[in-house]
DNA sequence: CCAGACGTTGTT
DNA sequence: GTCTGG
DNA sequence: CCAGACGTTGTT
DNA sequence: GTCTGG
């Protein structure tokens, strides 16, 4: 794919990439995301291709008295049981895999409550020597959904007299080839038994601690993306068309450029606004 | 003992 | 709730 | 993660 | 600069 290659090419040229994860999407179809993580829900799951923080997200948790997996939707961001407000959880989006085993606030979660957090993609920014900042979005060259390593927690919320759930996404550092530009990225699970290996109540800790590991560089593909997306209310599919000035980075850097210009996919006039229903 | 933190990223 | 700092 | 706010008194 | 909200 041309666009890809132009991404992976503006990538590696550059010095300071920075990668973690804030912000991401999920829009496969509620029935691919059924068979490939083996739950059996199926409620109305919109596209999302822009969730932020404090949002709803699909995460898949292996319930001890359903049996099996099964699909729920989480506020992201992480609330420890003792937090006296929900407002903490707006900087719990991360738990570092290295210390998550002893820190108060994530230590129970990671021993008892421990999740799939579903995502096609994730967004990252690169900040610009000019101080401007160009996102990207990471996806799997086949474009397949995958699984965050998460944590999850529930929180009793005094006054209203409910409950919030909460979720976390763990981070851990970055592979061989990202090292050199950032030195952290998200904990992807790639594959059926990594998945189920988390969700299993009876892992052990080593045995978890040995899947927090930078996922398989091969499989993935790094390519900027429209700053519409730094906005969290523009949420439709025009955020993955390509910058307007990818042209000129691309030029800038090889003038004889070959490649022709990656002008933004036609006919993509605006973000559709699908804002109603979360899920 | 009580009081207060309990987290991440990035930047300098 | 539980740990750290004073 | 980025965007946007960042304050008080009093009055209805 | 730093915090809150999404």
């Amino acid at each position: 794919m041309a666009a890809g290659v132009k991404g992976l090419r503006i990538t590696a040229v550059s010095l300071a990439f920075r990668l973690m994860c804030g912000r991401f999407l999920l829009t496969s179809p509620v029935e691919s995301l059924g068979r490939l993580f083996g739950f059996p829900e199926r409620p109305n799951l919109a596209p999302r291709y822009n969730i932020a923080p404090t949002q709803s997200v699909a995460v898949v948790r292996s319930d001890p008295e359903l049996a099996g997996h099964h699909l729920a939707l989480l506020r992201w961001g992480l609330v420890p049981f003792w937090a006296k407000s929900r407002d903490i959880g707006a900087r719990m989006i991360n738990a570092r895999a290295e210390t998550l085993a002893e820190k108060p606030a994530f230590r129970a979660a990671f021993r008892y409550r421990r999740c799939l957090i579903l995502a096609d993609g994730f967004y990252e920014w690169q900040k610009r020597e000019d101080g401007t900042k160009q996102p990207y979005v990471i996806q799997r060259r086949d474009l397949a959904p995958f699984a965050f390593a998460g944590l999850w927690e529930s929180w009793e919320e005094k006054e209203q007299a409910a409950t919030l759930e909460t979720c976390s996404i763990v981070t851990t550092g970055a592979n061989d080839v990202l090292r050199p530009v950032h030195h952290r990225m998200p904990v992807i699970l790639e594959g059926q038994e990594a998945c189920d290996q988390w969700l299993r109540p009876t892992s052990g800790s080593a045995d978890l601690q040995q899947l927090l590991r930078p996922a398989a560089e091969e499989a993935w593909v790094a390519r900027p993306v429209s700053s519409r997306v730094n906005k969290v209310t523009n949420d439709g599919a025009g955020l993955l068309d390509a910058p307007e000035d990818v042209a000129a980075e691309v030029s800038d850097e090889d003038p004889d450029g070959g490649e022709g210009s990656p002008h933004k996919a036609i006919g993509r006039s605006t973000d559709d606004p699908d804002q109603g229903s979360l899920f």
